[in-house]
DNA sequence: GCCGTTTTCGGCCCGACTGTTTTCAGTCG
């Protein structure tokens, strides 16, 4: 872990700890504040320190800035632990039940001694819980039903298999009678890599009703809430679903609010409000007067914004650069012609070189290139020479029988422990897409991993780095790679860095392909298929892409087949 | 605790739902 992600780990759970000793809630923000922005931050916080700007990152004063001096210097916080002694931090994770916020756990603490989720455990089985003011059954049992959740969904939920569950329930809301331009929204519209609930939205004139039969669909296990304007409920796989439904008047203002970020809308309705201007879910208000609600074009609109694309919505700079009438023109998945990274039966995919040719074609691709694994990657049945060469005049065979699309010859080549690539220089050579990987030794140490990589990028034949930190999402942490010196070796060598769409990956992440196309990077955005109906998690990548500030004109899979065909010989 | 083309002090986004209230507090997003 980071010392980026470490103190802000650490900032959340002063923010937590103040909360149940019912500090100052704005002083609790802003140690949120401060933590989400240190999260965001694309650098080593220790070099923000070692050049004493650590004030510079939004939310961050002089008292959070010696407390991360503090932290890089001694590798501790002294507040950190003297609140410690007040709370126990084990209590921090209590405020992750549903129904159980600070004030009621304040209150368990100080009155009934509850130090752990044990001790919570059983103070709600027994009687004194109900010897206090605004303490009922009902709530000492949503208290209870909370807990079992808190165990099982500690983590979020990949994009990759919410968002094709939020489509279904999409589709089951549009079928209620009534309903009108039902949308997903919250952080699945913004594309996240991961997400806590879905969020849905639709317009209806009878929104009770509506609320009503949404908490009757199938897929409901548990209603948590059922009003007249928004209902939650629990799916059978255990995903919060939140339903908004409001008039044809507000929906530009729901879809607003409800998209998200949170850090986007407050600063949204910061700005406006220092205009004269209050929003809320229903629309921008003058004093009492109405002035927009309908559409999100209009909300934007209204405060002299372009509309804002979901995915830049996270308080990145994007309202500033929407006021000064430079939002980039964010890549879109029609301008994808080709895929450059997937794998065949010849290694360890699902389906022939035709049967992914054929699936790249009803995509409308140009052009697809097969690349399959190099020998040291034994279990995913890597190629040797021999198989490689056989594996080529297959491709030549089917090359010269489907016509309309453009099979190129590949590889996803390791990158050994030492730099050296899995295939000599002369069979690389020969191939017309090299993609360079790490799929083993993800432990060394930064400088021998980021040596060793940068060592692969100055191969004259690579074309790209394929996912290049190797996480794996709520998996495996990316091994510690200077992300800033790969990017600096791409551009100099003229090499490309993936956007891997697969949904475990998504590699790189949003805001390094967004600090690599900013330094002038060349990026691909590729599937990583192993079987056909993968080549459709493209739209993952795109996702990514867009909210890394990705431009068409970033992206060489974008390219005609000529042009890209240009730029790959020129790597030989 | 942060922050400043309204401010270095006095603000800090805004509303829905629930339960235990008889006008609101707590929680959530």
């Amino acid at each position: 872990m980071s010392k980026n992600t470490e103190i802000a780990k650490i900032f959340d759970q002063i923010a937590s700890m103040l909360s149940i000793l019912d500090e100052n809630p704005f002083k609790i923000r802003a140690y949120k504040k401060a933590a989400l922005n240190i999260l965001e931050l694309n650098e080593e916080i220790e070099d923000r320190v070692s050049r004493d700007d650590v004030t510079d990152i939004p939310g961050v004063g002089k008292e959070l800035a010696n407390k991360i001096k503090e932290y890089v210097e001694t590798g501790k916080i002294e507040e950190y632990h003297k609140i410690q002694e007040k709370v126990p931090l084990e209590m921090t994770e209590l405020l992750g039940i549903l129904g159980l916020g600070p004030k009621t756990l304040a209150l368990l603490y100080k009155e009934l001694n509850v130090r752990s989720l044990e001790d919570l455990e059983k103070v709600l089985d027994g009687d004194e819980v109900l010897n206090f003011k605004g303490l009922g059954q009902k709530k000492v049992d949503e208290i209870k039903r909370g807990i079992p959740l808190l165990k099982e969904s500690r983590e979020r939920t990949h994009l990759g298999k919410a968002l094709p569950l939020a489509e279904s329930i999409k589709k089951e809301v549009e079928n209620i009678k009534g309903t009108e331009g039902t949308i997903v929204a919250g952080s699945i519209r913004r594309m996240r890599e991961t997400i806590k609930d879905i969020d849905i939205l639709t317009i209806s004139d009878n929104t009770e009703k509506t609320v009503k039969e949404f908490t009757k669909l199938p897929f409901v296990k548990e209603v948590l809430a059922s009003g007249s304007t928004k209902g939650s409920v629990i799916t059978n796989e255990g995903i919060q679903v939140d339903l908004r439904v409001v008039g044809p008047e507000s929906y530009g203002g729901a879809l607003q609010y409800f998209s998200g970020s949170q850090a986007h809308n407050v600063k949204l309705r910061t700005i406006a409000s220092k205009n004269g201007f209050r929003i809320n879910e229903y629309g921008i208000f003058k004093g009492e007067e109405k002035v927009a609600g309908e559409t999100e074009k209009e909300m934007y609109g209204t405060l002299g914004l372009p509309l804002i694309p979901p995915e830049l919505r996270e308080d990145r700079g994007e309202i500033e650069a929407a006021s000064e009438g430079r939002l980039p023109d964010l890549i879109e998945l029609s301008d994808i012609k080709g895929d450059l990274h997937m794998h065949t039966k010849w290694s360890d995919g699902k389906a022939t070189i035709q049967e992914m040719a054929e699936k790249a074609m009803e995509l409308g691709y140009e052009y697809i290139a097969i690349t399959d694994h190099s020998p040291s990657s034994t279990i995913a049945n890597g190629l040797s020479i021999e198989r490689l060469n056989e594996k080529r005049l297959e491709l030549r065979e089917i090359n010269k029988k489907i016509k309309g699309i453009h099979i190129l010859m590949g590889s996803e080549v390791d990158i050994k422990t030492d730099g050296s690539l899995d295939y000599p220089d002369e069979v690389l050579k020969e191939l017309d897409v090299v993609i360079a990987s790490v799929h083993s030794g993800f432990k060394m140490d930064r400088d021998a991993i980021t040596k060793r990589i940068l060592m692969a990028l100055e191969n004259p034949y690579v074309h790209a780095l394929g996912h290049p930190t190797g996480r794996l999402i709520n998996g495996r942490e990316p091994y510690d790679v200077d992300i800033d010196q790969l990017i600096e070796a791409a551009l100099k060598h003229d090499k490309a860095l993936e956007v891997n769409s697969s949904y475990l990956r998504l590699d790189l992440k949003d805001l390094h392909v967004r600090k690599a196309v900013d330094a002038g990077v060349k990026v691909i955005i590729s599937t990583d298929a192993h079987r056909t109906q993968q080549l459709l998690q493209m739209r993952l990548g795109i996702g990514t892409a867009r909210r890394g500030w990705v431009q068409k004109k970033d992206v060489l899979n974008t390219l005609e087949f000529g042009a890209l065909n240009e730029w790959l010989k020129s790597k030989k």
